[in-house]
DNA sequence: GTGAAAGCGCTAACAT
DNA sequence: ATGTTAGCGCTTTCAC
């Protein structure tokens, strides 16, 4: 590899004028500067970035922090990552931190080794205090990590409570939840959406919630201790959209109709939900414009210097498909 | 950030022990090894890779190159090799190619700035030319690029005879195919595997296979076509278990019973498979086992120096699941 | 057994 | 408008 040396002497200049040209930055005579391309381009020169990382400080290198990127939500987040990552320049480092709090610790170590810029994390484990210390960019994606910090996220609570409405208002008199883990705090936020809903109907008891740990055999346990216990439910929220799944294969193994006997709707909007039958109705998210503002935020904090915190909301969208089907007063 | 030169000073000796030290080689005397050892401790330093990076040429980071990780065949993959980059110290990075070889090319060029070290690269459509130019360790997955390039894949070929046996055996009599791109060496040689079986048959037409793209929504359609123009067929195998839940969809929306008039089997073993009604019967590929073993094969490369071409192929399996079932003879 | 010094490739003062 | 030089943090000869 030819280095910016060699593109100085073939071109005549020193070094210093050629990384004029590379950064165009500072005066350079046309005639040099195009004295200067010549070379590189003979040469096929390209910069060395480590180099470059070690004066700067800097490494042009952002990280994405999912619990597991074999869960289907987290694909689709790590694709808006990705684009917007590669538009800006940067490069892209994919974490699987399996909610391990050590892991997460020894990413972040072995990365600001290697100067990474700034994260993208989807965490619920991280102790805020630890995050604190991070000296370097952090937006919280998904849940929220610690109030200090920048995060991007959507109304879980209220798309949470228009779930249940919309179950109510095509007929569900009696309706649970599927529950996301408690330390999740969208699992929390959606479930309190839940209960907004259905707290002051005469019918809601507490048992009418189960817990799962937005997984899908989990899932389709709780579902199945749920309509054991309480085979009058006629209309189920569940925490996310592969816990909905669960549910529905749950229910289609106790030889529960859904939607026919029963209706479920879910929370996420992926793409699991269209190749089911019944095909899956759920309160989406724009996951890959969450994804994406969350990294373009990342990239902003660290060009700019801007360490104010922002947050970003963004709003669930009610898709209906088979899941969910109108009952006819009886 | 503490530097060498601070732990240096504190241990008063010079930045070349410290090095000795960090990097377990040359002599130091126990004593000052452990001074050097305290001084590490109370500056809590940590070497910085960036600058190990430019003295070396080489930056501990690996990438993982994949048409598009949205595509459910590829997070487990990319777990596989993510994990495998973790435990050798190795840093991941993701590159979504959408199998635009302009793209890849970029991509190579951008982290060759960066000293990248290896890849790992599951693509159709990039030149053999232009990986030998690549002066970087690389192996293919999934798909073969080149035959000079080291591989991991599985037997496609006899696996998907097997497939076709299987359908042949429980009692198909009409057994078509849904192909996948023709530019990928495994769609290529799936669709061989399926001649092998049925090219002896007298029943046999060059129209039982139709063509997909390894997607969803382009199998359904390929699955209508077929079917519509040939309502006979019996046994389907399609090319992967992402088209085969689409074909699993359009076989249902055409009232077709699956496995009732028609018995489906796919390919590659993802989960998506298990959560479909029915579920799918696929040939499973040991996906996790791949990836694992071509990020092992990749830093062998990488830190022996030893740049032999190595392939291995592993082997698919049967697992069968709701979309099969025997059919009685008549 | 340890230190001095050169150098990996680049950038940015500073000087001219 | 361009060159000289110091230095980013580390490793490794080469001396002693």
């Amino acid at each position: 590899m030819a280095t910016i040396k060699d593109v100085a002497r073939l071109a005549e200049v020193s070094t210093a004028t050629v990384s004029r040209v590379l950064n165009r930055n500072g005066y350079v005579h046309p005639e040099t500067k195009v004295r200067v391309a010549k070379a590189i381009e003979q040469l096929n020169y390209r910069p060395n970035d480590v180099a470059r990382s070690l004066f700067k400080g800097r490494s042009k290198m952002i990280a994405l922090f999912v619990p597991d990127i074999m869960n289907p939500f987290f694909p689709e987040l790590a694709r808006a990552v990705e684009d917007m990552t590669r538009q800006h320049d940067y490069t892209f480092v994919l974490c699987n931190t399996d909610d391990d709090p050590d892991k997460e610790i020894a990413y972040v170590e072995a990365l600001k080794q290697k100067s990474l810029d700034g994260i993208v994390i989807v965490s619920s484990t991280m102790s805020g205090d630890y995050i604190k210390n991070f000296e370097i960019p952090v937006i919280a994606l998904d849940r929220i990590l610690h109030p200090s910090l920048s995060s991007v996220t959507v109304n879980n609570r209220a798309g949470s409570r228009q779930a249940v409405d919309y179950l109510k208002e095509i007929g569900c008199e009696r309706i649970a939840h599927i529950a996301g883990p408690e330390h999740a705090s969208n699992a929390k936020q959606r479930l309190d959406g839940y209960l907004d809903a259905v707290k002051e109907e005469d019918w809601f008891k507490y048992s009418y919630v189960e817990y799962g740990e937005y997984h899908f055999e989990e899932a389709k346990e709780a579902t199945k201790r749920l309509l054991e216990k309480h085979p009058e439910i006629d209309g189920l929220f569940v925490a996310n959209d592969l816990m909905g799944v669960g549910a529905l294969k749950a229910a289609q193994a106790m030889g529960i109709d859904v939607p026919g006997q029963l209706s479920i709707i879910a929370f996420d909007g992926i793409t699991l939900g269209e190749t089911t039958s019944p095909t899956l109705t759920t309160m989406a998210q724009p996951i890959y414009k969450i994804g994406a503002r969350a990294a373009d935020m990342l990239i902003r904090q660290i060009e700019q210097q801007e360490r104010t915190k922002q947050t970003e909301e963004f709003t669930v969208e009610l898709i209906e498909r088979e899941s969910t089907k109108r009952r006819d007063g009886s």
